[in-house]
DNA sequence: AATGAATGAGACTTCATTCAT
DNA sequence: TATGAATGAAGTCTCATTCAT
């Protein structure tokens, strides 16, 4: 079984492997998006996928670890994107802006990622119920958000505020994006993001 | 069984029966909020209860019925006391903050229900897979909030903005409140509450 | 309960305890004849007579023994109506023909009793799986129809045959009514009895 | 999943599947000849074949499915029987008694078969209470013994009688052989089979 | 590396029956 | 007498997982 060689190291994954793990995946977040997570079986996701549901057990030591995967791949795809596009920016407002801008197109472009995430985030579970995911998974995402805040601070554009309910916010702000994609599918990304901009700006810089 | 009165316009139930609904719906709360919708089975829900598993089938018409139960309670109770705080301000301005405080109070109040209804809100579908709930369940509290965003403009008050797309930032920053209490127990709701007011605050006022 | 004056002889049931059990037999034979046996329940019985479930229970010692009323009923309602319809006769034949005609007359009047008891016949088994009812529960009237035919042969004229043969094939053609009467509703009776009775004349007479 | 197969086209069953279901398929068919068919459950034809009650819902959709397999074996196997020993007739008077002496033999022989379809047939229904079999089932067995009773009346074999009235009457006929042989064990079919040979013999021909 | 087959636990639901009122 | 409430067993079905090939 492959979950030995993951357990001792992870060392070696064939390439072909490791092809397969993708496309499983792949295949998982498409049906996840589609019914649903708690109506996805194995079962399903095979059949989308062209393969047996024995497929599945052997490349994955179970139903949770695929899951886990989908999570993960959801999660850092969307980092490394905004990231990139915070980098260049000069100004703590600048990196605000750019923060929001790009993760309102991640969203859009991702939009079966997105939806897939939000769906497993409650029910993705351990075997006592305590949720596997929570607001601690955001963590790392929300310490950028501070970084930017504090800085601005230091800097002096912006005002006083707590940079934890600030980022809080944001992320819940920008998130709005994904619950009104799913009901209004011609919804204008653009206007949204300027109006998200402008309101953000003027909560958080120095008032004059 | 139940059923047939509530489809021939729900005429009488009789006192005992409306207490065991009442406990089976709070029952079924109190183990959805712990072991999490996915997870939670009649059979949980009836030995938390302690009662048979059938009581909840002589009741309910099935589980749908139950969980449609559920979610409506989570839904009206809130709505009713926020409303209830709004009405006596006289200032859009005053109204955003007494909304704001209103439901983060309730929240704080309400932690298992507004837990719950997160829960179910993804996992809860029709048998297609199509969401049963979704943003369009949220419409009652948005037009509200948009209302009085469009009073505060007409009033010389507010700046400018898109009243949907603020309304919807504005449920998702309070919305904030309770992904934070999910993991930080110990939370400083006033603290929070003061952040958003000032933060709303700023962003929708005038600029003079 | 109502099951012990039952066990210790019967004597005294009240006059309304009579009225609700014929009341509740009825209601059975409909439920019966439109659901089937199989999805009958005591419930939709019960909802049918305008009554609670407790009632059934209370008057018969169990779903079997109400079933098994039904069954008498049907059985010496029949019975009684076509003896009256042969003890006029005088010749073999004649009585023959009276017998075929009057059971057709009675299905046709009493369709509901007829696909009841055609239907409960194969399910209602004892709990080992043994039918209680099978074709020794036609012998009261499979004897008459051989006397009828044995008398015939001793009279000469009836030719030589086993009686026995003559009266299952007797029977089972007059049951022919039946089904045909379920899948055609616009069945001519008349002319349905019309042949039968040519046919059995000269399946039965002497030749000359 | 057996069942997406089976939907589009139902191509491929593999060898030791087609086993598998007949194997269940042989085994329900027994157990309903012993308890009957209400009382016949799928844990209970498991147990029989000596497999897991999942194996079931493996290879079948559901019951539904499983059962009309039972029917449709039951009614194929008779039809294929009968018709081969008919064709070689040349009149109509010897085709009505290899048809007679055909169905019998073949009752005898597969007693269980014919058990199982006279249990099924009224408890067989749709959701919606119809049932499943009724006569229409029959109409092709009935269809071509009136397609013998024409010829010979047109070949003037035959007097003149409704072939439709002749065909019920025959096959109720024949089928007594099945009550008959459920309740006395050691029944003489060849003479049984004689009596209904000349009883129709009689009743069909043309009187000199 | 993959598959089909099988398993067994657990979920929801139905139902005859019992019981206190 | 009648009722509503409750019970617990049994039934069908789904599903993640395991295993031999």
């Amino acid at each position: 079984m492959r979950s030995e060689n993951e357990a001792d190291g992870q060392k070696k994954r064939s390439f072909i492997e490791t092809a397969r793990r993708a496309q499983i995946v792949a295949c998982a977040i498409e049906v996840i998006a589609e019914v649903g997570y708690a109506q996805t079986s194995l079962a399903l996701i095979a059949k989308r996928a062209g393969i047996s549901k024995g497929v599945i057990s052997y490349h994955f030591k179970g139903k949770d670890e695929l899951i886990q995967q989908v999570v993960d791949e959801a999660f850092t795809s969307g980092d490394a994107f905004v990231r990139s596009r915070i980098e260049g920016q000069m100004t703590a407002a600048a990196m605000l802006r750019a923060y929001i801008e790009a993760t309102v197109e991640f969203y859009r472009t991702h939009r079966a990622h997105m939806t897939v995430l939000l769906d497993i985030w409650s029910a993705f579970r351990h075997e006592d119920g305590r949720p596997k995911l929570d607001t601690t998974a955001n963590e790392p995402e929300m310490a950028a958000v501070e970084e930017i805040l504090r800085f601005g601070q230091l800097a002096g554009e912006f005002r006083e505020f707590s940079t934890r309910v600030m980022a809080v916010t944001l992320k819940q702000a920008v998130d709005g994006v994904l619950t009104q994609m799913a009901a209004y599918p011609d919804l204008d990304f653009d206007a949204y993001t300027r109006e998200l901009v402008t309101t953000f700006d003027l909560a958080t810089r120095k008032e004059r």
